[in-house]
RNA sequence: GCCGAAGUGGCGGAACUGGUAGACGCGCCGGACUCAAAAUCCGGUGGGGGCAACCUCGUGUGGGUUCGAGUCCCACCUUCGGCACCA
């Protein structure tokens, strides 16, 4: 008999997929129904896939067939975030030109993703550093700034020393930079933003509009968001003239409010302190701070200086000292607060230290005494000391005293969030310039519509040096003011490369358009993306953006649309050496040379069966031998039954097939459980090679073929052809015979006392009563029965009998 | 500290809605084929007891609900992930 090949096989089944471009689907307009959008994530293009990335895109691969053969237009297609850091870093490191190095790469992942026999629709690809691609992303942008939502503005940033940009907020985790973990510092700079704050609430409330996210997700998004209800309250500095807010959750302890805390970076610092004796030692106190990093400043210990300033405590007129301390960061909230020492342990703390006074304002009901700080805040606590509202509960006097603040116009109801900004500007040279012109009269002036691209330059020196590169590109950043002709500068800041990422799904729906972004019609046809596939990593980030992109593009009327993608699925990552395998970590394995010792089918078996979808894994080398042995007896039961007559259903490999056609379509298509489906069919197959001439065997073998096939699509295609039968990928999907899967008999489980005594095979159509009954007769039973009363008798249909003596 | 997920054989895991714990695979043990090996095939494989039929214990720990709990409830332990000076 011939033996499997796989070599042969795959090689001659990519081809043909080729040269039919086989998973080419094309627009046909929204009205033609049945469309169906599997995606997964972007991949950056830094040398080759290893199999970590191997197991996202089978599992999208598994899909993409599965609701092709159910009757779904499937669009399935790819492309590469090939703008960002690590190109360029590896071509300062190496030598070169990041767009070489990119070229190189997408070329040899494309290579690699053909050889795993990857369903993709070439015809569609995209990567965000080509000019035809970034400018409609610079397009875009135009269209955000047009909108107030893309914003220069002077803020508090992240700045990495090492990659010598700034970074998002989110792009920085446990205070270091999320790409090369050196510890982030503070810098004050005016920078481009998103203004996403303003998205805020609606990234919160459209969580709603979607059909399946993983709750962890979802979870980390709330979390990162971070909103709070609670009340702004103005405080009153008399010896200039000034109110200073504040924002606090607890305004039932504001009568507890005894300082007043500004953060170091607060622009009223330098004014409050101008001209007096505390002024050198308060701006001296500035500086030290602004010099630490954010890691730094937060294990210290608080400390902070006083001004030498009072403010008044809105509630009871009180003269409070006004202090600058280090614990109040000027990104939150007003970057000032009330410190209520009695009821806040930081400020507790602040206030031990400087022995300030701790007053109670807040008690337990129940009359005992608290020991300080006391932060309970429910209706098992009320306010004392607080003037006509003491005794009131906690809840309710906060609503009270925010009622009577605001009635003098010392207070409102406010909510406040976590979430900043998206700072979009990076310092750097490998990514999408930002489509503006700084003009010394007009300032700010978009580039006109009809002169993008921007195209990025081809300059010698990119090396970061704090500045972006592009500022020593004389050439290129000198231009003419698009609107007063007067000498002006281009922006040299390049953009972030989640902007690019926020909207590539839209891009792939009409890729060629080189009079737009897109076409509506495209869009409609299309999206909201129906499966989208990713790892968590980008939980907050990618995901977040992308949602915020698509909010404000559905305000501008671009897309019809609030959410991108409807259903999100989170596979795990695969593990290597106890660590997340990973380019940067350098414990990867290459799919290359299992895919020439075992074949990809092997592969896509083994990273599909080694675990649930979403969990994290061991890579297990030792699997494939097992999956490689499976396909080789599949191979040898189908060439088997080859020459056997038509598939006629019948007998018991018959009925087990259609259980099997069950389990596989609920398991891929509701559980997302690729590795039962596959436990299934080697279930079969097993079945079939313990008598490969018994009734039913080729029929067996034929559902055993076509259930494998999204998993492991060449063998499955090659065995089709070899049972008689043509383009398995085009097939509809096997659907179960109900009169095949009724069974004449079944296993009843016959329990004594909850313990199972004995397995009995029946008839499938025995009533209750005379189930009971064979399950009395039973020798084992009586035996556990020992003559006993039965007092109880339970009965589950076609399962078991439960007989109760205790 | 807060939020989320998870703890099952030697290993990866299965058991989906409370109803046969350990499917499927790896590994291991025994056997067939072979001069031998590989490949392949057959059988076995949670612990303890028994010649055996069988008995008994067993899903992180301790309780509970139930005829029946890996699954539900309460408390706890451990691991992983997220957030954390956020006022």
């Amino acid at each position: 008999m011939e033996t499997y090949d796989p070599q042969a096989i795959e090689t001659r089944w990519q081809k043909l997929w080729e040269d039919e471009n086989a998973f080419h689907t094309p627009n046909a307009g929204p009205d033609a129904g049945n469309a169906y959008y599997v995606l997964e994530m972007l991949p950056y293009p830094s040398g080759t896939l290893h199999v970590g990335q191997v197991r996202n895109y089978t599992q999208g691969d598994v899909l993409t067939h599965f609701h092709r053969r159910h009757g779904k237009r499937v669009m399935r297609p790819m492309g590469f975030d090939s703008f960002g850091l690590n190109a360029e870093n590896a071509a300062i490191r190496d030598g070169g030109h990041p767009r070489d190095i990119i070229r190189d790469n997408i070329k040899k992942i494309r290579v690699q993703m053909k050889r795993m026999g990857w369903a993709i629709d070439w015809d569609r690809e995209v990567a965000s550093h080509e000019p035809g691609y970034y400018r409609w992303t610079q397009w875009l942008f135009l269209q955000f700034l047009k909108a107030g939502q893309a914003t220069r503005k002077e803020a508090p940033v992240k700045w990495c020393p090492k990659d010598q940009t700034v970074l998002a907020n989110e792009q920085v985790i446990d205070g270091r930079c999320e790409r090369c973990g050196t510890l982030v510092e503070a810098k004050m700079l005016e920078q481009w933003f998103f203004r996403y704050t303003t998205y805020a609430d609606e990234l919160l409330d459209e969580m709603e509009l979607l059909e399946s996210w993983p709750e962890r997700v979802l979870a980390m998004q709330r979390n990162w968001i971070g909103r709070s209800e609670g009340a702004e309250l103005l405080f009153r500095v008399d010896e200039l003239d000034i109110d200073i807010p504040v924002f606090t959750t607890r305004a039932d302890t504001v009568f507890g409010a005894t300082f007043f805390v500004l953060a170091p970076e607060h622009p009223l610092v330098p004014k409050l302190v101008e001209g007096t004796a505390e002024e050198s030692s308060v701006l001296d106190y500035v500086r030290r701070t602004a010099a630490r990093s954010f890691a730094e400043r937060e294990e210290k210990e608080k400390d902070g200086v006083f001004t030498g300033r009072h403010a008044t405590n809105p509630a009871n007129g009180e003269a409070i000292p006004i202090w600058v301390a280090d614990y109040v960061l000027m990104e939150y909230g007003s970057g000032a607060i009330m410190a209520v020492p009695g009821h806040d342990e930081r400020d507790y703390e602040f206030a031990t230290k400087y022995d300030l006074p701790i007053p109670q304002v807040i008690a337990p009901v129940d009359g005992s005494e608290p020991e300080l700080p006391y932060v309970a805040k429910s209706d098992e606590a009320k306010l004392v000391n607080s003037g006509q509202f003491s005794d009131l509960p906690a809840p309710e006097g906060e609503k009270q005293i925010v009622a009577w603040l605001g009635g003098q116009g010392r207070g409102q109801s406010a909510v406040s969030y976590r979430l900043r900004d998206w700072l979009l500007s990076r310092q750097r040279y490998w990514g999408c310039p930002i489509p503006v012109v700084h003009c010394p009269s007009c300032g700010i002036v978009p580039v006109p519509e009809d002169e993008l691209p921007v195209l990025l330059p081809d300059i010698e020196d990119y090396a970061p040096r704090g500045k972006s590169p592009l500022e020593s590109a004389e050439d290129w950043i000198r231009v003419p003011c698009p609107q007063c002709g007067a000498e002006a500068r281009r922006e040299a800041d390049t953009m972030d490369t989640f902007v690019d990422s926020s909207w590539y799904f839209l891009r792939y729906c009409d890729p060629h358009n080189d009079t737009a972004p897109f076409e509506r019609a495209a869009i409609d046809e299309w999206c909201p993306v129906d499966q989208y596939i990713g790892g968590i990593e980008h939980a907050v980030m990618h995901l977040l953006y992308a949602r915020y992109f698509i909010k404000v593009l559905n305000d501008l009327g671009f897309v019809g649309f609030r959410e991108p993608f409807s259903r999100l699925f989170n596979h795990g990552w695969v593990d290597m050496g106890g660590a997340k395998m990973s380019k940067s970590k350098g414990n990867v394995v290459s799919p290359d040379e299992i895919v020439s010792t075992y074949g990809a089918d092997a592969l896509r078996l083994n990273i599909l069966f080694i675990g649930p979808a979403d969990a994290r894994v061991d890579w297990q080398a030792t699997g494939l031998e097992g999956m490689s042995r499976f396909l080789r007896r599949l191979w040898r039961v189908a060439l088997d039954v080859a020459d056997q007559p038509a598939g006629e259903p019948s007998g018991e490999l018959a009925r087990k097939a259609n259980e099997t056609i069950v389990k596989v379509t609920d398991d891929i298509g509701r559980r997302f459980a690729y590795n039962t489906a596959i436990a299934a069919v080697m279930e079969l197959v097993n079945e079939i090679a313990h008598d490969p001439s018994a009734p039913g065997a080729r029929f067996a073998v034929e559902t055993a073929v076509s259930l494998i096939q999204p998993a492991a699509p060449h063998v499955a295609e090659e065995l089709w052809e070899r049972l008689g039968h043509r383009r398995l990928w085009e097939e509809p999907w096997p659907t179960a015979d109900a009169a095949l899967l009724q069974r004449e008999t079944f296993v009843l489980v016959v329990q004594v006392n909850g313990k199972v005594r004995d397995r009995l095979e029946v008839p499938a159509d025995l009533p209750d009563e005379e189930l009971v009954a064979r399950a009395k007769e039973s020798p084992k039973v009586q035996a556990h029965l020992n003559g006993g009363e039965i007092r109880q008798t339970i009965v589950v249909p076609r399962k078991l009998v439960n007989l109760v003596t205790a």
